[in-house]
DNA sequence: TCCGTTTTTTATTATTTTTACAAATAAATA
DNA sequence: TATTTATTTGTAAAAATAATAAAAAACGGA
């Protein structure tokens, strides 16, 4: 085995896996890991791989400081957190869709692919976040652009939608209030999160702590429709509210 | 045995494994490791292979689609210029359609709007670019990403773009042929092109020098379908061509 | 047989990999 | 927080492997 096929197998393993270690590259290929040091050097410099300390990953890890709107720092460490549990709840082969707002382009952003990954979303940025993985294949509803969010609403993001049935739906939401729901500032954004739930199986909300108790213009729907809940911090009324109705809780790290 | 039915052989055993090393051909064609890579070096020469050190893959193994954002750095300051030029033919209260590709990013970053502006576009850099302006709307198409150039295609983009006609649309492309027309990468991205075509009053092709005399795979439309050229330079039997058929022809400014 | 072509042999050069060890980095401990 | 410990990295020289060039040998027709 030479080198270029080497680069190849790093190359698969990366897309299959997201990252590779040094050493378990030793092991599998049967090389020094100066070698190995020396291959994902040469596809570091390729662009085909980010190095990391004993290995190697698929996502450059130095990308964190990006431009983020003035909403985006609100809460950002919480939505980074967030953004990571919500992440890891994306399978193999899963199909999903995913909401506009802050938070879920911070989920966008964590998602490293597996095998395929199809994924339908409103929000530009999380499409933009998406599409340098190759092996997903990102769904842009269409449709007019809001200002404020990146993303589009009306009829035929709607129509769009109506074509898709997805595992799982990720809605960042502006309000959780106990007896409103969930809701959003604008009412247009509110039908087409409607409609989303609609197309998919299992609704997870991603709302940080600030989110509880505030109610926003739009209201999307009742906790009925929820299955999941992923914050940093939920208060003791909603967490008992949840348990007794059945939706799931998830606390993220902090960190 | 002679060359021809080792190169036969060589060819038959690197489509199966995707890979042949020089030592193994040397013992199962029973010649020595000169010969060879003489035969690998033939069959490299006639582009049925890649060499690599100690044997031969079957492609290049390196290749991978550039992005965008690579692709925008050739000739960059052609397709500034490009950019600028076809922004000063946006008017007030127009409403345009802007396709995709690295040109059509620079005419986007050179618009300021006037009044209102309104526009349809496949293109998500292009989208980014004008929701900067609170008076644009901008109605993005939706369907199917691609990554090499994060534009929708498909048949998504197709049924929206049915609902508008556009005074103007500007289309960036790959290449322009007094034979064949003008082309794009893709098929698909040339079949929506062509949607847009039909969807707007006059048409303006964006096309840097390099464009001229190129062929790309998929065909978009005859000159016929054209208003408009705006490029850096067109040479000479092109601009006749097009002074023949009434093409309007719009040399800009060097800088 | 001779002649032109192809292949092999041989020697040299180039490339890749390993070994070995010091420096740098991350993790763990006090 | 500082210090120790374990990993990981980088580098240069040595060893192994592969590529190249040129001369010699083998082959296959006239």
């Amino acid at each position: 085995m030479n080198n270029v096929e080497r680069h190849q197998y790093i190359i698969q393993q990366i897309n299959a896996n997201g990252n590779v270690s040094v050493l378990d590259l030793c092991d599998s290929l049967g090389v020094s890991s100066v070698t190995i040091r020396k291959d994902l050097q040469f596809l570091e410099d390729s662009k085909l791989l980010f190095r990391t300390h004993g290995g190697a990953t698929i996502q450059n890890p130095y990308q964190t400081d990006r431009h983020v709107n003035e909403k985006a720092k609100l809460h950002e460490l919480e939505k980074v957190s967030i953004g990571k549990k919500a992440a890891s709840l994306v399978m193999k082969n899963d199909s999903i869709i995913i909401g506009s707002g802050t938070t879920t382009q911070f989920l966008a952003r964590e998602i490293i692919p597996i095998d395929n990954l199809t994924v339908v979303t409103s929000a530009l940025n999380v499409t933009l976040e998406l599409i340098k993985h190759q092996t997903v294949e990102v769904i842009q509803l269409g449709g007019v652009v809001r200002h404020t969010s990146s993303s589009v609403i009306g009829q035929y993001a709607d129509a769009i939608l109506n074509n898709f049935f997805c595992s799982k739906l990720f809605l960042g939401v502006d309000g959780v209030d106990l007896e409103y729901g969930i809701s959003t500032t604008s009412a247009q954004e509110a039908m087409l999160n409607h409609k989303m739930i609609d197309a998919a199986q299992k609704v997870i909300i991603l709302a940080d702590s600030s989110k509880f108790g505030r109610k926003s213009f739009g209201k999307i729907a009742d906790f009925s429709k929820i299955d999941t809940i992923i914050s940093d911090s939920i208060p003791e009324e909603y967490i008992d509210y949840f348990e007794s109705i059945g939706v799931e809780i998830i606390i993220c790290d902090k960190e």
